[in-house]
DNA sequence: CGATGCTA
DNA sequence: TAGCATCGG
């Protein structure tokens, strides 16, 4: 989900060669769930091996970190989701819930019901917002980062709130995510779109990842980072519901104007009826951990191709070519990595 | 999404 | 070999 900041957000675009040498903290349910949609076979199927294990994210991310971290130079840790905050979607009612559920059924039936009939466009389209990141998924990615060396972080709560965490404290230049709560979370720096490809009109193009500071966000416009929370809850965050009639444009000129939620008119201050400040509290002083290790480790080209092909199903060739050609870029991956480490940067 | 194959 | 099509698991 997420807040939608989109109107407001001031960012710069870059390219890939841009992000040589600057470590990132990565949002893995962000990347994982991206993969999970899109990475299907024409009639929405995800990619599977022989036993029914969803491996669409595992391709993905096998060969999208691959050619960042060791192609592009791109140093980065993954960040894991843990224990969901007792507010994250507190406050949808039973019947919301069940709407949301029947919601989600009714979408698995269209995509079966366009799949049967043929319609590949429509079983595509629905089956792309059907993907889930069990368990499975979850370790399965965890176990090849193992055994690509790429070191990965177990955040007690949010992964954003851990990734901005980790960029505040100077360990990551900046952390990468698809959504802006981030900012809400405190990230001085974040990444968005940051993948070797991206399609802008039906065409591939290189990616162009799109860079935000929260300071000069927050300087453009003319508020503060508390600030910038009110107006994101006044909007809508995973943490309450929005006003009806308030989007971005709206919440602005009342934060701006107001100053504070408790300072706008009634019809508006009253809507939260004393939640403001955990809501707060949970985007100020979300639980993150201190202990983390981000170093990169060695490459088990063995174990990769054992879990892999010996147990996911992935073509050997496509493999070995992926470890070829990360040896062929080992040498700059390293000399971006202690670059980052050396402070250069 | 990212890799590879096919075509001109 | 660039540009488009389609596999992949």
């Amino acid at each position: 989900m997420g807040v939608q900041l989109g109107p407001l957000i001031l960012k710069k675009v870059v390219s890939l060669r841009d992000l040589e040498g600057k470590f990132l903290a990565v949002d893995a349910s962000s990347v994982l769930h991206q993969f999970l949609s899109i990475v299907r076979c024409p009639d929405g199927t995800p990619l599977m091996d022989s036993h029914g294990n969803i491996t669409s994210s595992l391709v993905g991310l096998f060969y999208r970190s691959s050619r960042l971290i060791f192609e592009y130079g791109i140093p980065m840790a993954f960040v894991f989701d843990g224990k969901r905050p007792e507010i994250k979607f507190s406050w949808l009612s039973e019947e919301e819930r069940k709407e949301r559920n029947e919601r989600r059924e009714k979408t698995v039936r269209e995509w079966k019901e366009a799949k049967a009939r043929g319609d590949l466009a429509k079983a595509f389209s629905k089956a792309v917002t059907t993907g889930k990141l069990d368990r499975q998924i979850v370790s399965d990615a965890k176990r090849l980062l193992d055994l690509m060396g790429v070191p990965f972080v177990q955040a007690p709560s949010e992964a954003e709130a851990q990734a901005a965490h980790m960029a505040s404290m100077g360990d990551a230049w900046a952390s990468n995510s698809g959504d802006y709560d981030s900012l809400l979370f405190g990230t001085p720096r974040m990444a968005r779109y940051v993948s070797v490809a991206g399609k802008y009109r039906n065409v591939w193009l290189p990616s162009k990842p799109e860079i935000i500071e929260l300071q000069k966000f927050l300087k453009a416009l003319d508020i503060t980072r508390e600030q910038l929370i009110d107006l994101a809850i006044l909007i809508g965050t995973d943490y309450n519901r929005g006003i009806k009639g308030i989007g971005p444009k709206k919440a602005l000129f009342l934060v701006k104007k107001f100053g504070t939620i408790e300072n706008m008119p009634a019809p508006i201050s009253s809507q939260f009826s004393g939640s403001l400040a955990k809501i707060r509290e949970a985007f100020l002083k979300p639980s993150v951990t201190d202990s983390y290790n981000i170093e990169q480790g060695s490459i088990d080209e063995e174990g990769i191709i054992e879990f892999l092909c010996g147990e996911r199903d992935f073509s050997k060739d496509k493999v070995l070519n992926a470890i070829k050609r990360i040896r062929k870029a080992d040498l700059r991956g390293q000399q971006s990595i202690l670059k980052w480490s050396n402070g250069v940067s």
